[in-house]
This record gives structure tokens, sequence and C-alpha cells, in this order.
DNA sequence: AAACAGGCCTAAA
DNA sequence: TTTAGGCCTGTT
């Protein structure tokens, strides 16, 4: 597979084929990417905008090679083969066919705090909703982005938000999550809570300084630890993986068998559970892609 | 209409 | 250390 940037110049000339956007996009991870009619995805992430789609087994990407090099490349994990690791996973029946059924998955490197904030809105929520309140928050509170095809909003930066008092945040309509925002963003941007340190310590030592912002309990800061930190081994249990784990595997699970891609493993159980396996049920297979 | 949604917190065993 | 109830809000 090749990545291209608009103008046609090629950006990247090999690597693995794990790349489907579909799946990179909207296997839970992230907020902040939407699909219009013709299967191009736009997003925004470190504060850049982006559109994205795939055509004739090539992706195709809105940026020039500055930018490439410089957000994307690192954004879409691009330096990590997925497919060999895929394949490190199939353990048993089961994870066989969750690789199967995920492959193309990528997890990103998501803004550190961008991706904590989103987690903790995350909580008792679900998709769409949390999707809306990112988006208000964005427009609300984020800095302006002007492009050709109209105006995008960053993400507030911890900064900004830290400013804020609980009332600005009603707009949102996040209820109870809205006083975790403004403890999260306190303890970021005073140096309380510094994720960039973080990021280059223990993956227990991120867990339990996470915990220690308010509504941040375990699952949370393994989200946080995973998709802001990319701390690969963190493996977040949610009702999903619960539902898995019970059923899969007698209610008792230690993801050590995976190693140190442990929370690569959990996006293919997740994704395999809410798209795949459960949801099949009485509705049509989805097909799988090559 | 009542229950639930990609948890967390607190109180109480 | 495990468990139950409450929490904002929106949707079914």
């Amino acid at each position: 597979m090749k990545l291209y940037s608009r103008d046609g110049s090629c950006l990247m000339p090999t690597f693995d084929d794990d790349f489907v956007p579909e799946k990179i996009f909207e296997c839970g991870q992230c907020f902040r990417w939407n699909r219009d009619p013709d299967g191009v995805y736009t997003g925004v992430a470190h504060g850049e905008v982006l559109k994205l789609w795939a055509q004739a087994n090539a992706v195709y990407l809105s940026c020039d090679q500055e930018s490439f090099e410089r957000i994307w490349r690192s954004y879409f994990d691009l330096d990590l083969q997925y497919g060999e690791i895929r394949k490190s996973f199939a353990i048993d029946d089961f994870m066989y066919r969750a690789v199967s059924y995920g492959a193309g998955i990528r997890i990103l490197k998501q803004d550190k705090w961008e991706a904590l904030c989103s987690f903790i809105i995350s909580q008792c929520n679900n998709i769409p909703r949390i999707k809306k309140i990112v988006e208000i928050f964005c427009r609300e509170f984020g800095r302006s982005i002007e492009t050709e095809n109209g105006i995008y909003y960053a993400f507030p930066d911890a900064e900004t938000t830290a400013q804020l008092r609980l009332s600005d945040l009603e707009p949102l309509r996040c209820g109870y999550r809205g006083a975790y925002i403004l403890d999260a963003a306190r303890a970021v941007s005073t140096g309380r809570l510094d994720l960039e340190a973080l990021s280059k310590g223990s993956f227990a030592a991120a867990v339990c300084s996470l915990r220690t912002i308010d509504g941040v309990g375990e699952k949370v800061a393994n989200c946080a630890a995973l998709y802001g930190l990319h701390m690969l081994s963190a493996f977040p249990v949610d009702v999903w993986m619960k539902k898995i784990i019970a059923k899969q595997y007698g209610g008792k699970f230690d993801p050590a068998v995976f190693g140190e891609y442990a929370g690569i493993a959990q996006q293919y159980m997740f994704y395999f559970a809410r798209d795949g396996e459960i949801l099949q049920e009485g509705k049509s297979r989805k097909i799988e892609r090559g």
C-alpha cells in the first residue's frame, strides 16, 4: 500500500497493509473524525485539519510532505508494523477471528490532554453524544482554523480550559463530567499532572497519577494512557471487554498474554465485540475487507 | 415511562 | 475488597 498527498505525490511508499480508515476512525478510539457521503474522512488533530480517503488500494491525505512528517506519520503510528503484531494475537479461535475482523485498525497517537479530556467525557455515555459534546467544546473554546472548505476548531488546550467556570461548560450539556474536566485541566495546566513526563515513565506510574484526577478511574486512566500517552500495553476494560472476558475467558483474563502491545489486542477485541460478533445476530453480517 | 449508556465516587458491609 | 445507589443528560 502507498500513501499519497492530494497532489498525487507519494508521501510514503511502503508500509504494511494495515490501514483501513473506516476501522481506524470508527473502532471507538477517537471522536473527531467524520465521514462524508463520498467516504472522505475529515478530522482535526494536533491543531491541523486533514482529509483522508482510500481509493484503489491506496490512501490519500490532504497534506504536504512537511506536515506529513511533522504530524501525520506519527499520528497514524506508521512506523509500527501492525500486520506482524496482529498475527501474534491469534492465540485462540476467538482472537483469530477478532484480529481478522479488525485488520486495518491502528492506534492513533492523539494529543495527550485531548485524550484524557475526551475519555473523561466518555464515561457512561454513548459515542454520538460524546462526539457532540466534544464538538461543542471545541467550537466554544477552541482556536479556529480556517481552510478552503470552511472553519474548523482545534481542541481547547488545558490552559484555556483551566480558566473556565463550571457555568461556562453548560452549553456542552455534559452533566457531572463538567467538574471532572475542570479538575483535569487545572491539574495539567499547573503541572500537577505532567502528561509529557508520564508518557516517558512507567505505565503503572502513569495510571496511578492519572487516577488522582477527579472522575478518572481505572478505565479512563487506561484509555488516556493508551490513546494519549501511547502506552500500548494499557488495557482498558469497559462493558464490552467485560462481556468478552465473561463469555470467552470464564470471567478472568490477564492481558500479559499479549505482551507489550496488549492495548492493540484490546482494540481488536472491542471492535469485534461491538461491531462484529454480538451485534451480528439477526442482522446481516458485515462484509469483511481484504 | 422506565431503563440504560464505552464510569466514578461515596458510603456501608 | 466488594457492592449498591446516585449522578447529568439524551435516547429508546
